[in-house]
DNA sequence: GAGTTTGAAACT
DNA sequence: CAGTTTCAAACTC
């Protein structure tokens, strides 16, 4: 091996940087491995043309202003096996890359490929600079004035590329999986994406860039997620560094409202610096690192074994990532941006996947007990994925491929007989130990059986229809949903099949039905000009809006006011304590946009209604009405992230969504809505969902979760606060001029900047697909005729 | 199962 | 926007 060249900028040493307080920084924001210079020198070593002088130098000489530098590392040619052994033994568990990611995570990182597949780093320092006050950080740490590179825009760009080109396979799953596994609040995307139809492009990640504006800390978490790393088809195209990008403005933004909110309200204890980020996230990782062990072990097994696999893999791919949200939106992420993402993961490397996988556990758990759909749509869309998936046998090593029967198929459900097969879910895992696997299906099992005993609705958050589901079709989980229209022809919201997205069956007792897939021209017609009329008419009515942890702190009998009706109510005489009311139908409880009166809402009464009663006595006060009612609805809610939605389905542990279920006062005696095992967003089921986002999913998990949820809402401004509930916060004119609020959630949960995060979602994926031209094509074909156009269209 | 009540949806 | 009508689910008997 040669010396390691030294930068054009050289002076520095890399010795000097470590003394540098940027690189004590970076040490302390490494929550898994600190940078060590052995692992930086060992690094130039390895590869002899990464030039970490420079680095070093930027790093070490704050007041420099070094040009910007770029490096094209050059390392063994990925055909190269003995080369890129040999690599790989030198650069070990932790790779290159690794460090490269422990030596920018903490400065704004974008990983930019060029034509020629590098990955460029660029540093800036305003992203580096850290909270004031923050305890971690060196009190020596340089202001980003100090690394004003005098550039307009303050940044001062330091980029060492790897030339892929001539770099080993490996070193782009390892960085991916470094930096994966450091939780590093950046995306990256590498590479190269042939045959990737679904890919994100650039219009695309721009949209979800311009929307991207994430400034707490929280946001960095949302943001987050796993990264995926992807392995495409080939290995040397444009990386998209705008995720990237989106992260820094995330970090800039972060670091900038620290510091805002310690100058302005000092009294308030700082919000958890980086370090307490990722040191959240990494305990969190830590311990499903544990949980996997064996897996992981295994996997590294797998890795010697499969060694050669992934190379190829590697050759054939590219690192593709999409990080929002947390670690399940990064799952739902890739169904967002297309079929392709799905394989990323599918992809990995399975050393790579080792914490990933710890990752994608958590994920896989919820999406059982989230099966997707933002509308039936989604759903369908959640099937056809699945069909893919299971239609896309290249599994990743170290991957499994699981098959259930998928009972929670709202084509299979509400149109079995007609187009509707059985669908199987197919879950791509992660080598689970056969315990995981039967837990997996413990959990899967639990269900369908729910499912199958006509408690569709109890999975599916929607009005309760049990009375007419339950005790028919033997445990079929068709013909729960019907509707017993009259006039409307099943063409109306009033019609509940008509408004969950889905035919009439049999089972329906409608009159003049046209709302059947024989009409399917009609039903989209009309379906389209409903919504012409409200563009959110067939969205989810129960959102997830702020406050969340606030009332769960307070009650737990009481449905978080993060979840809510999303019109409110207009009860009159029904005090909200029976179905009449949609907010108690759903087992939300009412918010300042009800216009109930006299609302008794068991599950919580909305702001500045005068009669705050405690739970007990409203709880009590149903009980006396409710005596003897056998079931109240069953209502579970789970909140999927609407990528989640977007037919991310993924194995889910019980516990896990139970987990993350929202505990609602039990039913059974009577009560209002008690909790189910899954719930998949809105009514009957169909809708699956409501965009229940997955930081919503988090919220009541983990920890180190609520701790940062917690700041959340410390950090809400009051403003937001006051407009916690759904509908304020975000209430829009729908074009019937009636209160209609976008379906995005947190409205309160989130910082005001977190409004970007809502943007992004609305933006990049139609929550609720139209019917419009194109779309129609691949969504409500999903809806009204699961075998149309979309598989057809959308897979391969 | 028929009739009533209720509130959302649709309409004016 | 508000008021009214229509509608079908929820509820009662």
């Amino acid at each position: 091996m040669e010396t390691p060249q030294r930068g054009k900028t050289g002076g520095a040493s890399l010795s000097k940087f470590e003394d540098s307080p940027v690189f004590n920084f970076i040490n302390n924001l490494s929550p898994i491995r600190p940078v060590k210079s052995t692992d930086s020198a060992h690094i130039a070593h390895t590869y002899q043309s990464l030039n970490f002088a420079s680095l070093s130098s930027i790093f070490s000489s704050p007041h420099a202003n070094p040009p910007r530098v770029t490096r094209n590392l050059t390392g063994p040619p990925s055909t190269d096996l003995s080369r890129r052994e040999e690599f790989l033994e030198n650069v070990g568990e932790s790779s290159l890359c690794s460090e490269v990611s422990d030596v920018v995570r903490p400065s704004r990182f974008t990983a930019t490929t060029q034509d020629n597949c590098n990955i460029t780093c660029s540093f800036n320092e305003a992203a580096i600079d850290p909270p004031e006050h923050c305890p971690i950080l060196p009190s020596t740490l340089p202001q980003s004035s100090q690394y004003d590179s005098g550039s307009p825009d303050h940044n001062t760009k330091m980029k060492f590329a790897l030339d892929l080109g001539h770099a080993p396979a490996e070193l782009v799953p390892f960085v991916q999986n470094d930096i994966d596994r450091r939780k590093i609040l950046f995306t990256m995307e590498t590479g190269v994406q042939e045959n990737h139809p679904l890919e994100l492009n650039k219009d695309e990640v721009e949209g979800v860039q311009e929307n991207l504006i994430f400034d707490d800390a929280e946001d960095m978490l949302i943001f987050d997620s796993f990264m995926e790393p992807v392995v495409h088809e080939r290995g040397g195209e444009e990386v998209i560094g705008n995720d990237v990008t989106s992260f820094v403005s995330l970090l800039s933004n972060y670091t900038e409202n620290v510091d805002k909110l310690q100058k302005t309200q000092p009294d308030i204890p700082h919000r958890p610096c980086v370090q307490d980020i990722t040191q959240d996230l990494q305990l969190k990782c830590s311990e499903d690192s544990r949980k996997k062990k064996p897996e992981t072990e295994h996997g590294k097994k797998m890795l010697s074994v499969t060694h050669q696999n992934q190379v190829d893999d590697s050759k054939q791919h590219g690192i593709h990532r999409r990080c929002l949200v947390f670690e399940v939106a990064g799952i739902s992420q890739r169904n967002i941006y297309g079929d392709s993402s799905r394989n990323q993961s599918t992809t990995l490397p399975s050393k790579s996947r080792n914490i990933f996988d710890a990752n994608l556990k958590p994920a896989i758990s919820s999406s059982l007990c989230a099966f997707p759909g933002i509308g039936l749509h989604l759903n369908a869309l959640a099937t056809t994925s699945m069909d893919r998936m299971v239609k896309n046998e290249k599994l990743a090593p170290g991957k499994q491929l699981i098959t259930m029967p998928c009972p929670i198929d709202p084509f299979a459900s509400a149109t079995t007989g007609r187009n509707s097969p059985q669908k199987s879910l197919a879950i791509e895992a992660d080598l689970l130990t056969s315990g995981e696997i039967e837990d997996l299906q413990v959990t899967y099992d639990a269900a369908a059986k729910d499912i199958s005993l006509g408690n569709y609705e109890e999975l599916s958050q929607g009005s309760p229809k049990k009375k007419r589901c339950k005790s028919e079709n033997g445990g079929e989980s068709e013909g729960c949903k019907r509707c017993n229209c009259k006039k409307s022809k099943c063409l109306k919201l009033y019609c509940e099949c008509f408004a969950a997205g889905v035919y009439c069956s049999e089972p329906c007792s409608c009159q003049g039905c046209f709302n059947k897939p024989i009409h399917e021209e009609t039903v989209l017609a009309t379906r389209k000009q409903i919504e012409s009329r409200n563009p959110l008419a067939f969205a989810p009515k129960v959102i997830r809006t702020s406050e969340a942890g606030v009332e769960m702190r307070d009650d737990a009998n009481k449905t978080p006011a993060s979840t809510r009706h999303k019109r409110g109510c207009n009860c009159k005489k029904s005090n909200c304590l029976k179905k009449y009311c949609e907010c108690y139908q759903f087992g939300v409880g009412c918010s300042i946009s009800c216009r109930c009166e006299g609302c008794k809402n068991a599950f919580g009464r909305k702001e500045g209604v005068g009669e705050i009663e405690h739970v007990e006595e409203e709880t009590d006060a149903y009980d006396k009405e409710k005596e003897g009612l056998d079931d109240g609805p069953q209502i579970a809610k789970v909140q999927i992230d609407e990528r989640n939605s977007f037919g991310n389905i993924l194995p889910i542990t019980p516990h896990q969504s139970c987990r993350r279920s929202i505990k609602l006062p039990s039913s059974s005696s009577a009560k209002p809505p008690r909790v189910s095992k899954l719930s998949i967003g809105r009514s009957p089921g169909l809708y699956g969902s409501h965009i229940l986002w997955k930081s919503e999913i988090l919220l009541s998990q983990d920890k180190s979760e609520n701790k940062i949820n917690a700041n959340f809402e410390d950090d809400t401004p009051s403003i937001l606060k006051s407009n916690a509930s759904p509908t304020t916060g975000i209430k829009i004119a729908s074009p019937n001029r009636k209160r209609v609020s976008p379906p995005h959630i947190g409205v309160g949960l989130s910082p005001p900047n977190r409004r970007s995060c809502r943007k992004l979602i609305l933006k990049s994926i139609p929550p609720f697909p139209s019917l419009d031209n194109d779309d129609a094509s691949t969504e409500h074909p999903l809806s009204y005729s699961r075998n149309s156009s979309f598989s057809s269209s959308t897979v391969n």
